[in-house]
DNA sequence: ATAAGTATGTGGTTATAACCACATTTTACG
DNA sequence: CGTAAAATGTGGTTATAACCACATACTTAT
């Protein structure tokens, strides 16, 4: 494997070259090839090993009791996955990690003993540190998310969805990173309901919408 | 503040009573009482300091552009808040955090700068790992609740999430940890709503339930 | 064992969003 | 430009969930 590379990824960011080494082989740094649509990791297992996508690509699928397959994301090459499932003890995944295609992954064992390991080495701190930026950064998008969709109706949540970005923006008006089909697959809802329910909230006076450009008209409701 | 208590705290877990001190020195560490609705840190804002309650309880609530107001969370004794705000550089705060009574709270600066502070101190590590596990943690939790409320039907939710309770005790006869109107809160849906959802998927055989506890019958649906 | 209180289920009505079929607008590009 | 393609909006219909008002079941205490 291409150390320079590794180097580079959010989980070695920050290592020198015998720091890297070190975690390496601290973690049992193992290289594996999948074939296309080999199971890399299995819901309803445990891991105490999270896999870092070298060439290829991991999409993270999910098949419930009855069946019903959804794909939930795909991990490009620099990227983790389970490193949640590997590092909390006993959890089971949810979810199959799966080879989208021909793939390496770099499976790293990084259950908590190995992070924990009670010597102060420069490697394991940064190793940390960096598993702990991966984690934070996922934990901002979906406590974002969780708190964009719980509201029941369209309106609530578009309403909490460009409160946030008001706040983010420091501004009540803002171009939001999505168009309307992306926004309406984040916030769960149909796209031409959405498109609906902004009209309504134009007519209501609650704000004007041109395609992604959004302002905020805080006089429309509650005063 | 009481060093016996900090040491069972998430965030000083396995510490030494002479790493404590240094962790508590290095993070500027220092104790605030706010009185009761008394604002700690402002949506919008961003910060470098994350709460550890001592003293009362601390709400998480999001008040939006048009005044809405939605109460997220409380945070107990020992328990900490905004961590995630904290340690991920220039990310404004979508929510405020306020005092619900009169509280004590320990603020500590672990702003990207002091996690990654640049000496491989025990404390640092213990520190790190520590935060980790209580951002994988959380993390686990919402992208579980993610997963369960995305589907736009309640019986996709209702599946999702028995799916989830299924893998994780591998078994397809299980008790859930929730009522009817917590699972119903869980899955964003009304309660009564769900109960009929219920009844209609043990008429359509896919599943038993009693209280909660729960059957789910394979053979029902997709064969 | 009974009564009170809590949790759960059901029927009926209404509000809302999904869904479908297009109209209109915007963008890309030959 | 002018046309094709993509994105967005709108009307109408249907499915679904919220909502309300209770009925029933289960739990607890006396």
């Amino acid at each position: 494997m291409d150390k320079e590379k590794l180097k580079k990824t959010v989980v070695f960011r920050g290592m020198e070259d015998d720091e890297l080494d070190a975690a390496l082989a601290a973690l049992g740094a193992a290289e594996r090839k999948y074939a296309k649509d080999e199971v890399i990791l299995h819901a309803g297992s445990t891991t105490d090993m999270m896999g870092l996508v070298l060439e290829g690509s991991v999409r993270i699928e999910s098949n419930d009791i009855w069946g019903n397959r959804t794909i939930l994301s795909h991990i490009a090459p620099g990227q983790v996955f389970a490193e949640t499932y590997a590092i909390v003890e006993n959890a089971a995944l949810l979810v199959d990690a799966v080879a989208n295609r021909e793939s390496k992954v770099l499976m790293l064992g990084i259950g908590s003993a190995a992070i924990l390991g009670h010597d102060a080495s420069l490697w394991r701190l940064k190793l940390t540190a960096n598993m702990l930026s991966i984690s934070m950064q996922k934990n901002l998008m979906l406590s974002g998310r969780s708190f964009h969709t719980s509201p029941k109706s369209i309106r609530g949540r578009v309403m909490a969805y460009l409160s946030s970005v008001s706040l983010q923006t420091g501004s009540d008006e803002f171009d939001i990173p999505f168009d309307r089909q992306q926004l309406a697959d984040y916030l769960n809802v149909e796209r031409t309901a959405l498109s609906k329910e902004i009209g309504k909230m134009k007519q209501d006076g609650m704000l004007t919408a041109r395609k992604n450009h959004f302002n905020i008209l805080k006089s429309g409701t509650s005063l």
